[in-house]
DNA sequence: ATGTCTCAGGGACTGAGA
């Protein structure tokens, strides 16, 4: 099966590339970040039309989740358990699949902004809530795949300019830190279970024609625990879109499990 | 090279966030 994330910036402005991408390339799960879209707003009708299911968890203007399913989701929940947050970043969702269920969560990490400021600080607690919170659903859940906009560069081999952007917001050595105590829970890093080629990216600054230049960072992860990771057969990231006349900053990631 | 895109408020543009 194959499930992808995609932070499309927006999903009133991107949905006619979402439907297009899910004609193409019909996987059977892919979750968003950064709707953007209040619950109410969420174009169910034209994702049904597709031939999917979807739940979500937006708010106005700023982030904003959803999974979108070829199977009937179960046991559905919004945000992280024990960390109050008025932002719509997490949705979770189950498939039963001929493996047993498959549970899904979708995260769009906070960005940041800048190291030491009030937002950096906010993703660092973030983060230590999210790392609490999946040791208990690992445990609960054993074939579980965290996929999103992680807003971290895990390596220096995921940025087009280590030099430039040593100790900056998305590769602070704090952040990287904190993404390798979730990956020290049980998961891996599905991109990297596979030969890759060199400066593969999954997001570029709409500026300096930094798409062109490949100038980006590879921040958009599908992690997966140890259960789902020995059955995992591919993973990539598909640029397409990103050539696309109006597309979002961010590319696909996808993964094909047994 | 603070270089682009999206959204809200308000009714043209500015500021915030990324």
């Amino acid at each position: 099966m194959k499930i992808a994330t995609w932070n499309v910036n927006s999903l009133k402005v991107r949905l006619p590339q979402v439907q297009d991408w899910l004609a193409a390339h019909r996987p059977d799960v892919l979750c968003l970040q950064e709707t953007k879209q209040e619950d109410l707003d969420f174009p169910l009708a034209e994702i049904e039309a597709a031939g999917y299911h979807a739940v979500f968890s937006g708010q106005k203007t700023y982030n904003g989740v959803a999974i979108i399913t070829a199977d009937e989701p179960r046991d559905i929940s919004r945000g992280i358990a024990g960390f109050e947050d008025v932002q719509s970043r997490v949705i979770s969702s189950s498939l039963e699949t001929s493996s047993g269920p498959l549970r899904i969560v979708c995260a769009y990490v906070p960005n940041g902004q800048s190291v030491g400021s009030d937002k950096y600080e906010y993703k660092l607690r973030w983060l230590a809530a999210l790392t609490t919170w999946l040791r208990a659903e690992l445990a609960r859940y054993p074939r579980l795949a965290v996929l999103g906009d992680f807003n971290i560069a895990p390596e220096d081999r995921d940025v087009h300019d280590p030099v430039a952007w040593k100790d900056q917001v998305l590769c602070s050595a704090p952040e990287r830190a904190a993404l390798r105590e979730i990956l020290a829970l049980g998961f891996v890093d599905a991109f990297r279970r596979f030969d890759q080629p060199d400066k593969s990216f999954s997001w570029w600054d709409y500026r300096m024609m930094a798409f062109r230049r490949n100038r980006g960072l590879r921040i958009d992860l599908i992690l997966l625990s140890g259960l789902l990771a020995d059955s995992c057969q591919s993973c990539a990231i598909d640029k397409e879109p990103r050539r696309a006349e109006r597309p979002s900053d961010h590319a696909p990631v996808t993964a094909e499990l047994a």
